[in-house]
DNA sequence: TAGTGGTCTAGACCACTAC
DNA sequence: TAGTGGTCTAGACCACTAT
């Protein structure tokens, strides 16, 4: 009953039209489609209809939009697949797909734990927790934006260590002296919020990867509780399992 | 440059109005949020400002819509949590949380493979395959599709077992002798296709986690390759490490 | 019948691009 | 300057819900 789609004769159209001449390749890859005012004339619709069935073709990820140039076919597979693995950091597993990547520091806080944040690294009440918030560029396009929340008596200090930032796995390993692992992790499919958007210069017209990872020190105490959001248009997840 | 935001400002102003107020509990879980009309006459814009307003938030997770009712706050964490694991089926992992569960097969073909399919079954061409389209309702709630293809030389005669459908692994099990294991999967966030869209029914409103499974005959060969979309808003995945 | 959300039309103005 | 996409207004009509 709810959110149940009806009569949506025209944009349909549109819609299925586009996305048939992109599929069989008259439209091509990185070239211009019919401009918002053509389409109109050509389907007799007003352009309001046209640029709802735009809008939902560039959803679909097959359309990108440029103001004052037009509407231009998406190349397809241009997304980057990652290996979830236990260990190693970020830059060590894109290392092996010979991808150009950095990282770079938003901003930091330290202050007491949320809910949450208890819960997944243990913590009791009222303890401070440093929240750094990072954006990963792969091929100078950023392509996620990590929160990582890391407990202050676990990390004392680690404010002197954020200068010149490049790779947080690094800096808990050089000054403090272990390697955090993967225990669990989640991954749901969402929207970007406003902040994110900004951050990854994207529309709501791209979907998020969102992960929640719980990291451990090699003792098995949680050390890191990070929530990252990735690009759903340019990033993939590939798991491979050694029975 | 390209699909950049701009602009926007009546338009986020209501989106954080509403995302602010059902924050602070002052629009509640199931209940009702002022009227297109209502918010239309509180901002001083026009309705249809405040529709694309809504259809942000919507999009974001918080609304859902019923014509002629009105547009209310969504239960957030109605997520269902799935763990991934190698081994088992769907029902069987599900089984553990205690959640009712059906399968229904929408339609079957039997044709020669395509281009992606040879690749991941490692055929050679113009074997034919076995693809069969399949509904997954948790709670009686259709929460997945999932395109299954299957090698006809692997699986001879599997029409024949496809009457009163209930699970593709134990038609497996009891007629072919053996389990399928998950050996290689991807994962990315995407958006609904319009068959999707009917079969699971929901709008472009709603993300979709979206997996490509290859999994193997205890002896090696790939024996099954799957294509699944999951609702975004009720799923997520788990995934548990044992270093 | 009145109120709600859903679709479509019509037209204005803006920001950006190309020439 | 002309053309393009982006935002906003204004109003019509429809389908559905509640009374």
């Amino acid at each position: 009953m709810e959110d149940k789609p009806q009569g949506y004769a025209k944009q349909v159209e549109i819609e299925n039209y586009i996305i048939h001449k992109i599929k069989i390749n008259e439209f091509k890859e990185g070239t211009k489609i019919p401009s918002e005012n053509e389409l109109s004339t050509l389907f007799k619709v007003n352009r309001h209809t046209v640029r709802k069935a735009i809008e939902r073709v560039r959803q679909l990820g097959w359309l990108y939009a440029i103001q004052g140039k037009g509407c231009f076919v998406r190349k397809k597979p241009s997304s980057i697949s990652y290996p979830i693995v236990s260990k190693g950091c970020f830059s060590d597993n894109l290392n092996g797909l010979s991808k150009n990547h950095a990282s770079k520091l938003i901003n930091w806080t330290k202050q007491t734990a949320q809910r949450d944040e208890i819960k997944a690294l243990k913590l009791s009440p009222e303890e401070n927790v440093y929240r750094l918030d990072i954006l990963r560029y792969v091929d100078e396009v950023p392509i996620a934006v990590y929160t990582s929340v890391l407990p202050e008596k676990v990390f004392p200090g680690l404010e002197c260590h954020l200068g010149g930032f490049y790779s947080l796995f690094k800096i808990i390993r050089q000054h403090y002296g272990f390697s955090p692992v993967c225990k669990y992790q989640t991954i749901e499919a969402t929207f970007p919020s406003l902040e994110d958007m900004e951050l990854l210069e994207i529309t709501n017209h791209i979907s998020i990867l969102k992960s929640k990872i719980i990291n451990i020190h090699p003792d098995g105490m949680p050390v890191e509780y990070c929530i990252s959001r990735i690009r759903g248009d340019r990033y993939k997840y590939t798991l491979r399992f050694n029975n």
